[in-house]
DNA sequence: AAATTTACTGACCAGTCAGTCAGTAAATTT
DNA sequence: AAATTTACTGACTGACTGGTCAGTAAATTT
């Protein structure tokens, strides 16, 4: 496995952006930089075509590259496919787990506060296209998937399950079924993100922002003690 | 183009069903029969493996038939593929159509009721690997997702807008961005139907029924009037 | 039962693409 | 500045697959 610390040589080395200059360019000597510069190039191809549709000639041009610089960073396609999942995610634990820490206030607001966070640090960033590409692509990469939904997934119900936990302890929230609860409450922000990459493009426009205020607002409506119970 | 009239002739000649029968079955003569069979492996196969890497030769293999066969119904890949949509949407807004008709009793209830009847006609049923279908490949069939987006999809939230301004009419819901309404109510099935066709391999299993239960519930009462208002 | 039509087959072709590798040029060392 | 190392290229190949079509056999007509 040639990929390591993809994330950190991202940002440190931008400089020229000259991939598709119609010039022939003077070869570009920077290692470092190319495997984000690939996987980059391939999550965009892969979430777009598909990963079957995608050509690695395509992705090493994206990137601006050669096909045979590719295969000096990765040992097959599948490779790719592997790295570009496992790039995607770390940064998204990352976000994850520092959201919790010693929240006050709440329980309405924390769950508020994880929500919008998780729009913010993932959905709305490129790391949403990972969320398309996992849920067309997890038959053909069934141990990816395992990966993604035992890592990202699993932990990420842990989050709103103390949240909700927490709301029924201190009677903020009426009794439910948490494990229900929690599927229920993260459906619509997967659906977002799988929206904009999807049918997003035949024209309808959801307001993401005024999307998740709702969804919020009922959700904590929905699950708040009220007099006229049902 | 060859195809017409698919859909009818799907029920009408169903008779023997021995697909991958071992024993080189004497050759079957079924004209009418074969393009709903072709359609129907075409639709397990393209949602499984995506439109790509799926081959015509285990399509043609899982309809019983040889490749040659198939091309005798459907000119292309493509044109196989926007017949498996097609099939698979006159089913879907047969079963809309027949929801909303002179409904009475609570809004609440008729809710209720167009999700519920969403799940078991369409959502539960083979119809709903189409949504996945669709969702993959959309950036690759442009053309084939407008036709679904503005078939089914929008005709599916004129369903739930009605249901939700009938509400707010009586006073049974509170005032809300009924646009943004509709699609949180509807995300959950989606993602429902989505994820029974991918990440539900990974070996999470959510039960629909409670699943359901818990998004009506939520939505039910996150909608309605309540003293404490927020 | 001979002739014709119809449904179907499977070997084949042509194009595509993942993966290879001998060669090139920039960088580094001597 | 010569020698060596390193990053990179792009032409090539072999396997695969969408699409074709001459041929076959069941059904139908004569």
């Amino acid at each position: 496995m040639v990929v390591q610390s993809l994330v950190e040589t991202t940002s440190a080395a931008i400089q020229e952006h000259d991939a598709q200059d119609a010039a022939p360019s003077p070869r570009r000597r920077r290692k470092d930089a190319r495997p984000s510069e690939l996987t980059a190039a391939a999550l965009d191809l892969f979430v777009e075509k598909g990963f079957a549709a995608t050509r690695l000639d395509d992705v090493a041009a994206r990137a601006g590259v050669s096909k045979g610089t590719l295969y000096l960073y990765f040992d097959s396609k599948e490779a790719l496919f592997k790295a570009v999942i496992e790039e995607g995610i770390v940064p998204a634990l990352a976000a994850a787990e520092q959201q919790l820490a010693g929240y006050q206030g709440t329980s309405a607001g924390l769950l508020q506060a994880l929500l919008n966070g998780w729009w913010q640090q993932i959905g709305n960033t490129h790391l949403g296209g990972v969320v398309k590409l996992i849920i067309s692509e997890s038959r053909n990469f069934p141990d990816a998937a395992q990966y993604y939904h035992d890592h990202v997934i699993v932990r990420g119900r842990s989050l709103l399950r103390a949240a909700l936990n927490r709301g029924i302890a201190t009677g903020e929230f009426r009794e439910m079924n948490v494990e229900s609860c929690i599927d229920v409450a993260i459906a619509p922000l997967l659906m977002l993100v799988i929206w904009r990459y999807s049918l997003c493009f035949c024209g309808n426009d959801i307001d993401p922002a005024e999307f998740l205020r709702t969804h919020v607002d009922l959700l904590v409506n929905g699950l708040q003690r009220k007099e006229t119970n049902q």
